[in-house]
DNA sequence: TATCTGTATTACTAATTATAATACAGATAA
DNA sequence: TTATCTGTATTATAATTAGTAATACAGATA
């Protein structure tokens, strides 16, 4: 897993992280059980502070897509019960997001097009699913 | 156009305002060249305040979506040279989106089933386009 | 002149972001 | 036992941004 941070932007270094991990479970190029490196490891890997990682981790947890063992760390573990407002505002950001490209001009076609796409790229980065 | 703001909720007033209107005119229900309310006319509407609106406005302009005259208002008018980072700023939103689906489970039929149905709440609402 | 536009200015509060230094609890392995 | 890993709680600090609001101004219009 390999995730370079934008020191320089204007989005959160936390949530950088937090949607590199999101995507890489996503892309199943991380695997169910897979664990993932140590708040200070991975702090130091990427020059940032170890409690923004920290901060990463619980909201991957807060948002079930991660269980965290004192012991052991992180690992990836993806629970519904954990964040039941899936996928009600899943549903919500999707729609808007379809609405702004018609807005922007992509008709029926083109958003399906663009969709199926995306989705491809998404899978071949992981594995075969 | 039907508006109603949640004002408990933890989503700023002017970006759920914002959004009402992306939605608004990614389902037809306003159609390009229509004019939106006063700012004032808004708030007053809404129960806000008129700089409030503005700022969802503003940002809808700088976004590509409006035009503002100081005489005659605000007015749909989705344009590609006020908001260049469209495609791709989209497509990484996009693409975070289908991650995070597909990394709670559904699979891609379910996730392509999905799609379908949210394009279709969508369009609906609006006119026939 | 009265009354609409949008908007610039200013203000104020609250929250966010990131970092840092410690320290602690629990587990593990030497 | 000791050293060394985990995560995490605590506290602090600093800079920045967010969010909303009150007010006043400029320009256009009727």
């Amino acid at each position: 897993m390999l995730i370079s941070l934008d020191m320089t932007g204007e989005e959160p270094l936390y949530l950088q992280l937090r949607n590199a991990i999101v995507l890489a479970i996503g892309s199943k190029s991380l695997q169910e059980g897979e664990g993932l490196p140590s708040v200070r490891q991975l702090a130091e890997d990427l020059g940032i502070n170890a409690m923004t990682v920290n901060k990463a981790y619980t909201l991957l947890k807060d948002q079930g897509f991660i269980e965290i063992d004192r012991r052991q760390g992180a690992k990836v573990m993806v629970t519904r019960e954990a964040y039941p407002h899936f996928p009600e505002r899943w549903q919500e950001q999707f729609t808007l997001l379809i609405a702004e490209g018609h807005a922007r001009g992509l008709g029926r076609e083109e958003l399906l097009e663009m969709y199926e796409t995306l989705c491809n790229n998404l899978f071949e980065k992981g594995g075969t699913d």
